[in-house]
DNA sequence: GGGGCGATCTTCT
DNA sequence: GAAGATCGCCCCT
C-alpha cells in the first residue's frame, strides 16, 4: 500500500484509526489516537529542540518514543511540520499471549499509551526509527471506520482542541469519549 | 467504577 | 523545586 505520514497531525491521527501496527508480528488495530501540532503549547515541538524530543524535528515517518512521568514510555508517529501523533490504544488482536507476558496480566493490554508500548515492546530504541521497514508493519484498513472526536486526555496546555480521535464503539479505548448530545 | 497516591526521568523556572 | 501526552495499587461505594 502507499502510506505517507507526511500530512498534518490531525489527518494522520484521523488516518490512522482502523490501520493494523505491528512491532514484530505483535499488535493489532489501532483505535485511538492524539495529535500535536507543531502550533500547539502541549505539543513537545511547541519550546524547540531539547535533548529528548529531536526525532519530532527530523523527517515525517519515524517514530518519537519519549519517558512519561519518569517510568513509561510513549509512542508517537511524526508528521508533516514537527507534529507527531501519540497511540494511546489497539486492539490486542495479534501475538496476544506475548502481550500478556510483557504486560503481567491477561487485561488492560493495549488501553492506553504506556500499556500500549509496554504490550508491543517499545522504548527507547525505536526512537526516530523509520516506520517504513522492520519491525514496524503496518496495515490498510479493510473499511472506513466511524471516527469520534474529543478532548485530548492528561494535559494541561490547549486542553480545549478536540484533537482525541477514536474508533467509534470501541471496547479497546482507554476511556470513554464523551457522549454526544 | 472511581478517587488518592507513589514511582521516577527530563525540562524549565 | 515543580510539573508533566501515566499507571498500578489500595480503598471505598
Amino acid at each position: 500500500m502507499t502510506l505517507t505520514f507526511d500530512l498534518g497531525a490531525v489527518e494522520v491521527a484521523r488516518l490512522l484509526i482502523g490501520m493494523t501496527l505491528l512491532v514484530d508480528g505483535v499488535g493489532g488495530m489501532i483505535v485511538e489516537t492524539e495529535a500535536y501540532e507543531r502550533d500547539d503549547p502541549a505539543s513537545h515541538s511547541f519550546r524547540g529542540l531539547t535533548k529528548t524530543n529531536g526525532a519530532m524535528f527530523g523527517p515525517p515517518g519515524c517514530a518519537y518514543v519519549y519517558r512519561s512521568y519518569g517510568l513509561h514510555w510513549c509512542f508517537n508517529i511524526v508528521t508533516r511540520n514537527h507534529g507527531a501523533v501519540l497511540l494511546r490504544a489497539l486492539a490486542p488482536e495479534h501475538e496476544r499471549t506475548i502481550m500478556e507476558v510483557r504486560r503481567g496480566s491477561t487485561r488492560h493490554l493495549c488501553d492506553g499509551p504506556g500499556r500500549l508500548t509496554q504490550a508491543l515492546g517499545l522504548s527507547k530504541i525505536h526512537d526516530a526509527l523509520p516506520l517504513d521497514g522492520a519491525p514496524f508493519t503496518f496495515v490498510a484498513k479493510a473499511v472506513t471506520p466511524e471516527i469520534i472526536a474529543g478532548p485530548r486526555i492528561g494535559i494541561t496546555k490547549a486542553a480545549e482542541r478536540p484533537w482525541r480521535f477514536g474508533l467509534d464503539g470501541s471496547p479497546f479505548l482507554s476511556r470513554p469519549f464523551p457522549t454526544r448530545g
